[in-house]
DNA sequence: CGTGGTGTTGACCTTTGTCAAGCTGGGTGG
DNA sequence: CCACCCAGCTTGACAAAGGTCAACACCACG
């Protein structure tokens, strides 16, 4: 399941994606491939544990994936959402249990932080530092979530980030396919699956969303999701790569 | 209040605090002041809009703030409380409003991270993206206590690192002299302020704190107060500068 | 076309928030 | 230096949001 090496034998294919989210910042692939490090194959339903001797980063390859904070006994709170793209910063020393968990069939690339910003790629330091940053940012918006919002407004709060990142659009209603089960919406918002249901129950009830199957839903009102979410702008913005 | 200011002029007072928070990177304070800043000095109890066109970056020179986010009508959660020498990321585009709020009269430097970052000086982003990890990593602990933590477990876990931070020893018991009031350990803890003030209240008929005024806390037992703040480690470790 | 994991719905309970009434102690002015 | 005063804290009674437990319904697989 997971695979370390140390220089290139590198597929193609690894390099292109590789390319395709180190572009931004014009870093190139293979300076990153010098460092140490491993690919991270993830089946759907899996998980690894982020041990956390020194910071690491990962970036991800492809898949759908989610950070994790373990509490004692039975308690997780999803951290965030991850998506082909996407940098993850897993800092070492937390006082609680981190794991990455593969939503679907995931492949990812793990890296140490202090290796790679040492590496002497002069964009390297700043492309992260940005990613940092964004990702600092998210995580706050999360913690404003969790500490002052309601369900119905984190319900709606999620289903607005999700169809930011996933939505797709057909005859003017934003379509979205969520990847994730009741019970991850449930920890990641800090609620518990009962709940989410129930909003998701009110909302369809309120005709501003449809659903069809366990996963499709379908925004038919926008305007009133969004008043219903508490927040002061539309949304975060569009987000082309990174968060974490 | 706030005076902003393109070169130097810099009293010598600035440059030896600005030294201090640099030191560990090896940053020459110099380098710093050559891009744009603003010297923002808060009285107590007032506190300025970050207005968000563009990152910025603040370092704090002195006094105790606190980093709010704002929510309609009437809701605030406190993100972070910072001390001398911390560093506080503030991102464009967040989707509520921030603020940086002085809990005693605070001198801060107010900097723009993109300039900051394209200022030529090579260890700036490595010193500023490890600061940065480190904040996410607190902001994600933040969002665990917030989202997944009781109220007996966030107010023993917010008296644990504030005992790291401030915490002073005497005859081998902490005393801390927390600087913020209930209403803000309630908005930082996503609690009411009764709720909190019953809280310090079963500690302290457990015999694990004593109070003493509205401020001064003895920790009487960190052995059950750690038990009882949901931790897997002991404390996120020890904190040198950084945090926000 | 079953079947089991996932999602939904309902009844009830716990935790925390709300409202209101007193208490306290730090700061001010006499 | 002391007394007063008021913001901030504490405590209690009650309400409400969300959690828990349990039964049922629905897909998505085989």
């Amino acid at each position: 399941m997971i695979s370390a090496r140390s220089l290139p034998q590198a597929p193609d294919e690894l390099l292109q994606r590789l390319d395709a989210i180190l572009a931004p910042g014009g870093v190139p692939s293979a300076r990153i491939l010098g460092a140490s490090f491993r690919v991270l194959s993830l089946d759907r339903g899996r998980s690894s544990l982020l041990h956390n001797d020194g910071d690491s980063v990962l970036l991800v390859l492809g898949g759908v994936s989610k950070l994790v904070a373990h509490l004692p006994p039975d308690r997780e709170q999803i951290l965030s959402f991850h998506f082909d793209g996407d940098v993850i910063f897993a800092p070492a020393g937390g006082s609680h249990i981190l794991m990455i968990a593969a939503i679907e069939d995931s492949e990812l690339l793990l890296l140490d932080t202090g290796e790679l910003l040492a590496s002497g790629e002069p964009r390297l330091p700043l492309l992260l530092c940005e990613r940092a940053i964004r990702s600092l940012g998210r995580s706050r918006e999360k913690a404003v979530a969790l500490g002052r919002k309601t369900a119905p407004e984190r319900v709606a709060d999620f289903l607005l980030s999700m169809e930011a990142r996933l939505g797709t659009t057909e005859s003017e209603q934003a379509i979205l396919v969520l990847p994730m089960s009741r019970r991850d919406i449930a920890d990641s918002l800090g609620l518990t699956i009962e709940t989410v249901s129930r909003q998701f129950g009110e909302l369809r009830a309120a005709g501003v969303i449809a659903t069809s199957g366990r996963s499709q839903v379908r925004i038919l009102d926008r305007e009133r999701l969004s008043a219903l979410s508490a927040r002061c702008r539309p949304h975060p913005r569009e987000y082309l790569p990174d968060l974490s």
